[in-house]
DNA sequence: AATGCGGGCAACCGCGGCTGA
DNA sequence: ATCAGCCGCGGTTGCCCGCAT
């Protein structure tokens, strides 16, 4: 839509990414994960670079992104958090479930910014509040106490990111982390809340599957770390792939086990 | 109706950090 | 200790759209 589609020097395309693209790509990363972004084009049928279809998966087609105008509490959130972390963007989109840090600075920039010169905030709740960053007095390792901190609320269950009303009557369950890649470990469960999409039935399903027949998907290294695929799905596939086509064709393009899957496989016991 | 202009936002670019060899 | 590859982040760009004139 914004950008006008060419091609740079060695073929791959830039610019606005077409239905055809993250319909390939959506499919694609829902049924293997993001193993490596570099190589998932290739894979993928994409003539995209790999930090493109990061980009694009993570700002415009990942299942739990939220769209839609900015609430009074989440514009509010954002401005306190700007305040105190600065421009800190992937910080603050942890803070505000379903929002990216792309979508959180262009509406900084293009809206909030002006409002907050005209009418700032004060500083000293901010500072006081127990779930924002911690401004330390020496100053020093200030940003590693941040991040740190970042990294706690991200995890700890008892330490929750700010989840504003207006986020929990969004469709799908307030998560810990909405902000960063379904392959990391610490988004394990954001992830299962995130394919609880109603476009992601399916998957739910197949996750379902996995953890009644094999135990707990979301501490299983393999399948947690890089994979939407049930173990079940991914045997049929090896063991029987003219079947596991048929049942699960093949996108145009795509290819039917990426590299690196096979090496996983061998861990495993079948 | 035609034109100009600014806002909004998707996407690109380049840098820095992390990790493994 | 060094280097290369990859990823994530923040800054910036550039086009579309709606509104004002």
């Amino acid at each position: 839509m914004v950008r006008t589609p060419c091609c740079d020097k060695n073929g791959l395309r830039k610019g606005t990414w077409t239905p055809e693209e993250d319909r390939k790509l959506k499919a694609y990363v829902t049924r293997y994960g993001c193993w490596n972004w570099r190589q998932l084009p290739k894979y993928a049928g994409l003539a995209r670079c790999g930090k493109s279809c990061r980009l694009r998966w993570m700002n415009y087609l990942r299942p739990d992104i939220k769209r839609g105008n900015y609430s009074k509490e989440e514009e509010e959130a954002i401005i306190r958090f700007h305040e105190s972390l600065g421009n800190r963007w992937s910080a603050i989109a942890a803070q505000l479930p379903g929002r990216t840090d792309n979508e959180i600075k262009n509406h900084w920039h293009t809206t909030l910014k002006k409002r907050f010169k005209h009418k700032p905030l004060a500083t000293k709740d901010v500072k006081d509040n127990s779930q924002g960053p911690v401004i330390l007095e020496d100053g020093t390792s200030k940003e590693k106490e941040e991040t740190k901190l970042n990294n706690h609320l991200l995890i700890n269950p008892t330490s929750p990111p700010l989840i504003l009303e207006s986020s929990l009557s969004s469709q799908q369950p307030a998560s810990s982390d909405q902000n960063s890649s379904i392959t990391t470990d610490s988004t394990l469960a954001s992830s299962k809340d995130s394919v609880s999409d109603n476009n992601y039935n399916n998957n739910t399903a197949l996750f379902d599957t996995y953890e009644a027949n094999s135990g707990n998907f979301w501490t299983e290294p393999f399948f947690g770390d890089s994979c939407y695929m049930s173990s079940d799905m991914l045997v049929s596939m090896m063991m029987d792939p003219a079947g596991y086509e048929a049942e699960f064709p093949l996108l145009e393009g795509e290819i039917l086990c990426p590299f690196g899957l096979y090496d996983q496989l061998e861990g495993l016991n079948f």
